[in-house]
DNA sequence: AAGAATATTTAGATTTACCTAAAAAAAAAT
DNA sequence: ATTTTTTTTTAGGTAAATCTAAATATTCTT
C-alpha cells in the first residue's frame, strides 16, 4: 500500500509528537507541527483512522497503530539517510539539508532506500546525531541527556540536536557547536535557566534555556 | 516561480513531443503521452497559457514559450542526472531507473542539482545515451542516426535508445545490446522493415522495425 | 458545580487535477 | 462540396486537501 505525501506527513508528525510528549497526541499539537488548521487535522485523522493507520477517539486524541508506526519509521529512515547523503557525499552543511530531505523522504522506492543505505555504509546516526532506523525499523539507542542536566563542571560531547530549523543550526554554528563538540557546564542560573558553558576547552558562552534544551550530550 | 508536479509533467511532455514531431503539439498527442484524457489536457493548456509557459491557440495546438522551455530543460537535466546517479553510484541497471528518476526530477532545489552534477563529474550523457543539459540548459549534440539508416555491411556503436520502457530495455539486454555495443547491419528486409544484424562481432539476430527504430548509433 | 476558557469537530467553501458526455471545430473521404 | 470521421473544447461533476466560521465538547477556574 502507498500513501499521499500529506498522509505521510501527518503520520510522521504524530510519531514525532508521541516521542516527545507521549500518547495520545492532540489535534492542536498536530496542527501546530504541520502549520495547518485544527479542522484540517480532524479531517485527516478520520481518514487515517479508516485506513487503520491511527486509533482515533473523538475529542480524545490519536495514537499510531503498528501499521502507522511502520510507515512513520520508514519515512524517518528515508529522511535521515538522505540527510546523511547530502552531507557526506554532496558536501552540504547540517543546516542546509532538512528542507531538501523533507522532499526526498517521499520518494517511493524501497530498493532505492536500501541501495542508498549500502552506498553510505549503513550509517547508524544522521548528521544531527539522530539514530537512523535500519530496514526493519530498529533504532540504535544511545544514552543521551539534555545539556542542562549536566552538573556544574561536568563535560559532555554533543551527540544530537532536536531542533532542525535552519536559524537554530546556524546559531549553533556561530557558537562553534556541532556534533562531537565537547561542552563543559560552568554554571546554571536558576533565575531564567540560562547556562554558562565552555565550548571545546576554549570559548565561554552564556546560552538561553531556549538554546540549551535542544542540545543532547553524552557525559564523558 | 515554482510549479506543481502536474504542470511540470505537461511541460516536459510538450517538450519531448515537439522534439520528435515538431510544433505545434496537439492535445491528443499530450493526452496519449501522459495517459490522460484530452479534456484534462485542454484544461491544463489553458492554465499554462495564463502563466505564459505555452503559446496556445484553440484547436491549433500548443508550443512552449522560452519560459516553458527553460522549465522543461531543467526537468530533463534533473531526470538524466538522477538516472546517472542511480546507475553510476547505486548500481542500478538502465532498465530500472526511469520510474525512480520520474519522481526525483520534481525535487525542487537548484543547489542540489548542481552539487549532484559535480558529484557525478559533470556527465554529458545519461545511461541511455541521451545528452544531459548543463546548468544553462545547453545540450551537447552528437551525430546519431537510427540503426536502420546504416547501409548493409556498415557498423555502428549504440549511443542512445529513445524508448525507456522497462520491457523494451530488458529485451535489449537479452539481445546483448547496450550503450557502446557495436552492431553491424547485415541485411534489410523491405517487406516489413526488419533487420538482420550482428551484435558485438558474434551473435546474429533478426529484429523487428519496432525494436530497431528506437536504437541510435554513430557510424564507425 | 457553574461559568469561562480552550480544544475539537462540523458545516460549508475553495482549489487543483482529474473524469465523462455532449457540443463544436477541423480534417479526411467520398 | 458535402458528408463522415476525428479532434478538440465545453459543461458539469468528483476527490483530495485545504480553509474560515459556527457549533459542541472538554477542561480550567473560582
Amino acid at each position: 500500500m502507498s500513501f499521499s505525501t500529506s498522509e505521510e506527513n501527518y503520520l510522521k508528525a504524530i510519531f514525532k509528537i508521541a516521542e516527545r510528549k507521549g500518547v495520545p497526541v492532540s489535534t492542536n499539537a498536530i496542527a501546530k507541527e504541520l502549520h495547518t488548521s485544527a479542522a484540517s487535522v480532524t479531517d485527516m485523522l478520520q481518514k487515517l483512522a479508516e485506513k487503520q493507520l491511527v486509533q482515533y477517539r473523538k475529542y480524545r486524541g490519536v495514537e499510531l497503530t503498528s501499521d502507522g508506526k511502520e510507515v512513520a519509521t520508514q519515512l524517518i529512515r528515508k529522511h535521515r539517510l538522505w540527510e546523511s547523503f547530502l552531507v557526506e557525499k554532496l558536501g552540504f552543511s547540517w543546516d542546509e539539508v532538512h528542507d531538501i530531505a523533507e522532499q526526498l523522504e517521499h520518494i517511493d522506492s524501497p530498493l532505492l532506500v536500501n541501495r542508498l543505505d549500502a552506498f553510505l555504509d549503513f550509517p547508524k546516526f544522521d548528521p544531527h546525531g539522530d539514530p537512523i532506523p535500519d530496514r526493519n525499523g530498529k533504532f540504535t539507542l544511545r544514552s543521551q541527556i539534555p545539556l542542562h542536566q549536566l552538573s556544574s563542571g561536568e563535560v559532555g560531547i554533543v551527540i544530537a540536536v532536536q531542533n532542525h530549523e535552519k536559524g537554530y543550526l546556524t546559531l549553533l554554528d556561530e557558537l562553534d557547536i556541532q556534533i562531537g563538540t565537547s561542552i563543559r557546564l560552568i554554571e546554571t542560573f536558576d533565575f531564567d535557566n540560562s547556562l554558562k558553558i565552555e565550548v571545546s576547552d576554549s570559548r565561554e558562552h552564556l546560552i538561553s534555556d531556549h538554546i540549551s534544551k535542544n542540545i543532547y550530550v553524552r557525559k564523558v
